[in-house]
RNA sequence: GGAUCCUUAGCUCAGUUGGCUAGAGCGUACGAUUCACAUUCGUAAGGUCAGAGGUUCAAGCCCUCUAGGAUCCACCA
């Protein structure tokens, strides 16, 4: 006997993994040449999907472990299905991410990056980040992704770094790459420039403070909120409409603690309900004044250098200082040359960099751009004419109208750690050209030498070429992969991730790089709130594997979840998954002792006529494997949980197996529990392969079995067994309906009498032992006790008068109850328009309830009555 | 300011093209107990589907408005 009376999850999840691996299960179709295209058969069907990577130096949070159970779970219904399947895992060099956590390790070896030359540093990491790798891979394999490890993609490999470069190289040449002198969104602790959509903006109260920039015979007063950044004021801009100032357009002011002189500009950016109307232009430190500086040609003056200090043209009194500091001291001496015309408090909102927290300066800077218009215009077509199904499908829209609105895209970042920009300036002189050779720092070509960029790629240049690299798609070969199936990933990422690796995969290769795109929500703490460090509600999915086992994560984190929401997850719901998984395990357990009585060898499927229930239960899991086939078509994980948690546990145990213990057909057991099996691996991948390891009849893995087919049975059958189920359910509620009433009565001394009823005849055994009551006996014409309100059928509870008039109140409550339902329903039929107008079947069913509940309510009355 | 989504049982969520007598898990109450499982079994209570209008024979679902919440984008001198 390999079963234990409870299922312990540690005990075979890592020897199961480590068997399915060595088996190669994980390749599609279990070998290494269908993954290159090369398969057995004429043209297998294919299902393809590309790990989102995790950080490869990081741990894994709880999002990864949603994205695993929800992509893995998709894979392994496909592998059962019969498809070539890939999960093609990955691991990200996570650019910024890992150059925080790098420079915090130099930070604490007392060292900084400005002291190792950019390959060093790169040298330096690549290591750091080798040696942190295999955690998250363990990780992965603790959450049971299958996927295919011998086709892992680091997104620093040689592959992906060529295929990037020949984009940009294609890029290039085809004029969508400029260099420009541009703000940037800077970051002067990490000394990087960052796209707008790694800038979190957040509401911040601040102060608006009136400065008065004098001329001869007055003065303008401006509004701002960074006095510091006055000295690189180029103008002052009012809006034309504006009659307060119409008189000063054209003159000059003069620009105070300063000796010089701007002039006063007319601009529409400039607000006159806001502030006093009057705005200070500095075309180098905000975007917004830098778009009114190209419109009026005015110089871009930087005073603040990029460690955020000021520089040496604000004056020698600021030079150095902080902005901070230097704000206090201009505001300080403005106020002593009395041009300090007022402060208010204000909520506006501030760029933080997203990592360190560090407000961001827009700062001029050298950058390399792609030109989107033609690469968003492309991807918008292909979406507006259905190439790409969304889930929830309200997300395509969103990232249309994304779309339609990019901005030219930064692609330069200034840190060390990330694949190289291929792109030399020659050094006598301003041209750039492309070359790949980036490990060299300096090239000579024809005579005239060439010295590369110093800056990387932003990461989401290379991810948006996932797709395209994970399947190994080349130009002109056929990839039966690429497209992937799906796109599944977080809802968080669909202008960085999504949206670009659409783009990118337009055009590459011509083709929309998914046919579907699941976006899943973030999972919150289980009082709604999003998880987060500061405030300690973190959950840690490998905790809870160790704790509760895989399986019991997978399930318990697709429960409740769907499509692109935001939801709430707690401890509680793997508890349940846990439980489910013993329950099975349980099951099997069971079934195994009864296939040992009976010889314990495979049999093939064979019912017995006399009893319904297996009908019932074949019925049931062919319904059950449809909904969860559609269901799994659609995205809706929760639900097809939901439906296999009721079969196994609500039919199957409750139902079948009790039922089966009088009758015990084993190969119908051996056939229905391997058809569950099939069915839950998908979700509960580990629990569902050791029962399968463990029972004595199965062969080979369940992970590479295959679907179960429809079971056949015999309706009639089944319902039948559907009016015993009701016999039996009715007969409990109302025994503990009695027994509440009355004391002294309990199922086990009470006898079930009948009259005419030959279900009950057929099956007094089964009634019997599923009721727990005392015998079920004929009445022989005799009734007595209290008859039970069921359709079609004459039976009754054999206990005292007294019993029966302590049961009044209950039955009365009852009766009204259908009472009211029978009114409902009335009404309905006395509507013509319902009549008219409702589908007949409709109708009919409408009358055939009508017809039940008189007939019930009749019954009732009769109960009643013999009180 | 613009957009999207959400509001259903005590909690967390399902509810597909309108047909519903609104479901599940957890929690709660009552009862059971050698015989697969206490990670168990049985029974039950619990809902004006945020509010107000509208369309329809029929609305949790479609439309309009209102209130509350979440997220994203843009802007804020």
């Amino acid at each position: 006997m390999k079963f234990t009376s409870a299922y312990e999850p540690g005990e075979f999840e890592p020897d199961i993994y480590a068997a399915w691996e060595a088996a190669d299960e994980f390749l599609p179709g279990g070998s290494v040449e269908a993954s290159k295209g090369v398969y057995a058969e004429e043209s297998p069907s294919t299902y393809s999907i590309v790990m989102p990577p995790p950080n490869a130096n990081g741990n894994l949070h709880i999002g990864h472990g949603l994205t695993i159970a929800t992509e893995d779970s998709l894979i392994r219904y496909h592998r059962l299905k019969g498809d070539f399947t890939w999960y093609i895992p990955g691991a990200d060099h996570a650019g910024f991410e890992t150059w925080v956590v790098y420079e915090r390790v130099l930070e604490a070896q007392k060292h900084t990056r400005f002291e190792y030359s950019r390959e060093e540093l790169y040298a330096q990491v690549w290591d750091f980040v080798q040696e942190q790798r295999g955690n998250m891979e363990l990780q992965v394999r603790a959450l049971g992704a299958s996927c295919s490890w011998k086709d892992l993609t680091f997104t620093l490999d040689e592959n992906v770094v060529r295929r990037v470069y020949d984009t940009f190289q294609k890029m290039w040449n085809d004029g969508m790459i400029y260099r420009g002198e541009k703000l940037v969104n800077y970051c002067t602790k990490h000394q990087t420039a960052f796209a707008d959509i790694e800038v979190e903006h957040e509401e911040e109260k601040g102060k608006l403070w009136d400065i008065a920039y004098p001329y001869d015979g007055g003065e303008i007063v401006v509004s701002t909120t960074r006095p510091e950044t006055l000295f690189g004021d180029t103008a002052v801009a009012v809006n034309p409409e504006d009659k307060r100032y119409k008189d000063l357009i054209g003159k000059t002011v003069r620009l105070p603690l300063t000796d010089r002189n701007i002039p006063v500009i007319a601009d529409e950016h400039a607000d006159p309900e806001y502030g006093t109307g009057a705005v200070k232009i500095t075309p180098a430190h905000d975007n917004d004044d830098f778009e009114v500086g190209e419109r009026h040609n005015l110089p871009r003056i930087q005073v603040i250098s990029f460690e955020g200090k000021m520089l040496p043209n604000c004056g020698p009194e600021y030079e150095g200082l902080t902005t901070k500091d230097c704000r206090k001291k201009v505001l300080k001496d403005l106020k002593e040359a009395n041009l300090l015309r007022g402060e208010r408090d204000i909520v506006h909102s501030v760029a933080h960099c997203y990592k360190c927290g560090t407000v961001i300066e827009p700062m001029l800077k050298e950058q390399w751009f792609i030109d989107v218009k033609k690469l968003a215009k492309t991807a918008i077509e292909h979406l507006e004419a259905d190439e790409i199904k969304f889930y929830p499908s309200s997300k395509k829209q969103v990232l249309i109208n994304y779309l339609k609105g990019l901005k030219d895209w930064n692609i330069s970042r200034q840190i060390p750690w990330g694949i190289a920009i291929p792109m030399f300036k020659k050094v006598d002189g301003d041209e750039w050209i492309f070359d790949a050779r980036t490990n060299l720092s300096e090239i000579e070509i024809g005579g005239e030498r060439y010295i590369r960029d110093e800056d990387t790629f932003d990461t989401w240049f290379s991810s948006s070429h996932w797709p395209i690299v994970c399947t190994n798609w080349e130009e002109g070969a056929p990839n039966p992969y690429y497209p992937l199936n799906v796109m599944e990933t977080g809802a968080d990422i669909l202008f960085a991730w999504v949206a670009r690796m659409i783009m990118m995969g337009l055009y590459v290769t011509g083709e929309v790089p998914f046919r579907e795109v699941y976006l899943h929500g973030l999972v919150l703490d289980a009082h709604g709130q999003k998880m987060s460090k500061s405030k300690g509600n973190v959950i840690n999915p490998m905790e809870l594997v160790s704790k509760y086992g895989s399986d019991a994560f997978r399930l318990g984190i697709l429960r409740g979840r769907s499509a692109g929401m935001n939801q709430a997850f707690s401890e509680q719901s793997v508890v349940s998954g846990r439980n489910l998984c013993n329950k099975l395990w349980n099951i099997s357990r069971f079934i195994q002792e009864m296939v040992d009585q009976s010889g314990g060898v495979k049999d093939p499927l064979e019912y017995t006529s006399d009893n319904m229930g297996e009908d019932w239960i074949l019925r049931e899991i062919n319904e059950a494997k449809w909904q969860v086939e559609s269901q799994m078509e659609h995205y809706r994980f929760s639900e097809a949980v939901e439906t296999l948690h009721s079969l196994i546990w609500d039919k199957y145990a409750d139902w079948f197996l009790e039922s089966q213990k009088l009758y015990k057909n084993s190969s119908l057991l051996q056939n229905t529990l391997e058809a569950i099996l099939k069915m839950l691996h998908p979700f509960a991948p580990f629990v569902t392969e050791a029962i399968w390891q463990n029972l004595s009849w199965t062969e080979g893995m369940l992970i590479s079995a295959k679907w179960p087919s429809d079971f056949k049975y015999d309706p009639m059958s089944a319902e039948e067994f559907e009016r015993l189920m009701d016999i039996v359910s009715h007969t409990r509620s109302t025994l503990q309906g009695l027994s509440e009433a009355y004391k002294g009565i309990s199922s086990s001394d009470t006898n079930m009498l009948y009259g005419d009823d030959s279900i009950v005849d057929d099956n007094s055994l089964l009634i019997q032992y599923l009721c727990r009551v005392k015998a079920v006996i004929s009445t022989e014409g005799e009734p007595r006790g209290l008859r039970l309100a069921i359709a079609n059928s004459e039976i009754y509870l054999d206990v005292s008068e007294d019993a029966v008039a302590a049961y009044a109140d209950l039955l009365e409550k009852r009766i009204m109850k259908i009472g009211r339902e029978l009114d409902a329903l009335n009404m309905r039929m006395m509507n013509p328009n319902y009549v008219d107008k409702a589908p007949a079947e409709l109708v009919k069913e409408t009358q055939d309830a009508i017809a039940e509940k008189q007939g019930l309510i009749e019954r009732l009355k009769t109960e009643r009555a013999a009180i």
